[in-house]
DNA sequence: TATTAAGCGAGACGGTACGTCACGTCTTAGG
DNA sequence: CCTAAGACGTGACGTACCGTCTCGCTTAATA
């Protein structure tokens, strides 16, 4: 799971982990997918481009989906859109700055490798579940506050409407392998606008 | 790609294929995955619970990818739903036949890993891409059924609510690794009516 | 224990092993020692001197243990002495010819890091106990057809004798680290014939 | 080759070295191989056990040779064997102390390390050397004691019949791997006593 | 009926990555 | 300057899997 997680607090004695080590793996992993793919994404092949040693990186992330799963969040990142007064408008800043996220080079076959590592053998879903929980609750966040507005139906299911924004962007990326663009967003907006709105 | 697409017909003198085999080996590739997961499925593996031998499959299958391929198609297969005078009745009728597809053993892990390796080093997108825009394909035939029939908006985004329709289940299960069921669909099919019907 | 003992015939269906990889695998081994000493005789290495995989020589060597007692036995070899009528001319026989198996370039250290690595961790003696027992009783055998021709005190312990005739060569080279020569042949004959011989 | 020979006096300003960790790591070491050959002889292992740490180790043998030769050494020790009027006695002398210096648990084991570990790459032969030769000169002027007074043979090799009393306990133990006793001691002073006795 | 091309199981092969381990060094903080 | 703790680079370890190949055998369609 990785414990890069924990505070950056004390460590007890001894030498402390130096960070730009951790940043320096990070890039490659973004470096090494944007220009080959995910099977170019060997951990040797991330030391050596990082200038770090494979025992550096196994500390920090014990397998190779933490690793892929840590260097996506470091792309990807958390994300709270501020009320703005309407849904519409708070559904297309979110959709927005996840494709803007999504259309780096690199992350979106490093997403789809996180897809596919997470139906590994015994990939305990820890790191991954975590992850995609705390996106899709974003996402619920926002549906509710709608519903609290006024402007989204209170008998929409929030689970199943914040699944299909998610899902939207995402499957188009890595599921059709197409590119995203502002077109596809404000469709999306529509469609949903639509789907859950109280005024059609 | 696999060749096995190829007419059954003639094949020139020699043994012929035995297509018992083609089948034994497919099954394996399923149980392996709802056993233990993709990371369970190694070609030796499969040879071995199929009874095959690795060059038997090999000549079917050039690559692992294909078989893999090849195995989620077999399971969840084609569709086309025929006309049934109303776009949410169709709508529901896709999505279910998907659900039932989707949930059988080892379709989920399945399907995860055969996105995952899509974006793999070389991965010529060949088969992927082959099965995707045939399911797409399936599901914009759908919507403009549903268009000429006046039951879905004129200027809604074919392309873009087909990716809607074809994302709200891969991403529930694949995504979020929930289980399908029945009150999903019926979400999805009131969510999706609203989104491109032209009765509200 | 490596398996390279197995009489040459059957080995069932399958490919069969390919006899000039296992010699390339020992020469390389010579090779190396002579070149540059126990320390560089890595597994990588040998692997790479004899153009040969890692999993090929693990499929024949299970540890490295058994590869560099293979190869110490392919350079030094097995030694049978003919009756020659005289227990000092017989001693003189076999103690020339190992002196001339040792000297061969590499076998010196290689010998020596069989003996270490007997003593390693789990180290089941098996191929180590096997070739050390068949050594010994070469020189047993030697002393007892002295006994039987009467040049050889019948009270003299034999198999501390043997020691002793095994010990001399094997000692002065990877114990004292020196080189053999026929003058120390000469002399350990004298020595050892004034030992156990009936006539001073 | 380790400073811990140096004079114990002065070593400048500032913290005095601690000789209670010395003898804790070199009990250390003689106890892991003893428990687990030399393979379990890791130097983070014999910290452990210890309870010292790395630096601290490295400070005093720069190697894990050094360190191995030194416990070898702190166990085995001199031996000098006084005069006690007849050769064979003072054989018998010198064979049984080190007899008993071989039976000590750990010690076999630790030697053959010692004598594989002078086989590697760039082995500078220093410690190991210093120690050997150290012990032969033990043998050799026992052998010129014996010549002086009349019972050793004046035209016998001193050199090689140092090799054979060597040679005799060490190859027993560690090239045959079986244990040693007093009998042995026994027939190797009637042995070499012959070889070398102007008395048979 | 004989030939022949292809299929088949078994398993060795080269290549490559895996995740681990040990060595010897270095960096912290504290005595 | 010593000490404990522990991270670091280096490099080898032994294993696993992929996709290919070489065996010796079997099986049909063709000649």
């Amino acid at each position: 799971m990785g414990d890069e997680q924990g505070e950056r607090g004390r460590r007890g004695p001894g030498r402390p982990r130096q960070e730009h080590l951790t940043r320096a793996v990070l890039d490659a992993v973004v470096e090494l997918v944007a220009e080959s793919g995910m099977g170019a994404l060997t951990m040797d092949a991330v030391a050596a481009r990082a200038g770090v040693s494979k025992p550096a990186m196994y500390r920090r992330w014990p397998t190779k989906q933490d690793l892929v799963i840590a260097a996506a969040e470091a792309r990807i990142g958390a994300l709270t859109v501020p009320d703005m007064g309407d849904f519409r408008a708070e559904l297309r800043a979110v959709l927005t700055a996840r494709m803007k996220a999504y259309r780096q080079p690199g992350v979106g076959r490093l997403l789809a490798g996180v897809i596919g590592a997470a139906a590994e053998a015994g990939a305990e879903p820890g790191a991954y579940r975590a992850y995609t929980s705390r996106v899709m609750s974003e996402t619920r966040h926002l549906l509710e506050r709608g519903v609290a507005r006024g402007d989204v139906r209170p008998d929409a299911d929030v689970d199943d409407a914040a699944t299909l924004v998610a899902a939207s962007l995402v499957f188009r990326m890595v599921g059709e392998q197409r590119l995203l663009d502002e077109a596809l967003v404000e469709s999306m907006v529509d469609l949903i606008g639509r789907a859950v709105g109280t005024h059609p």
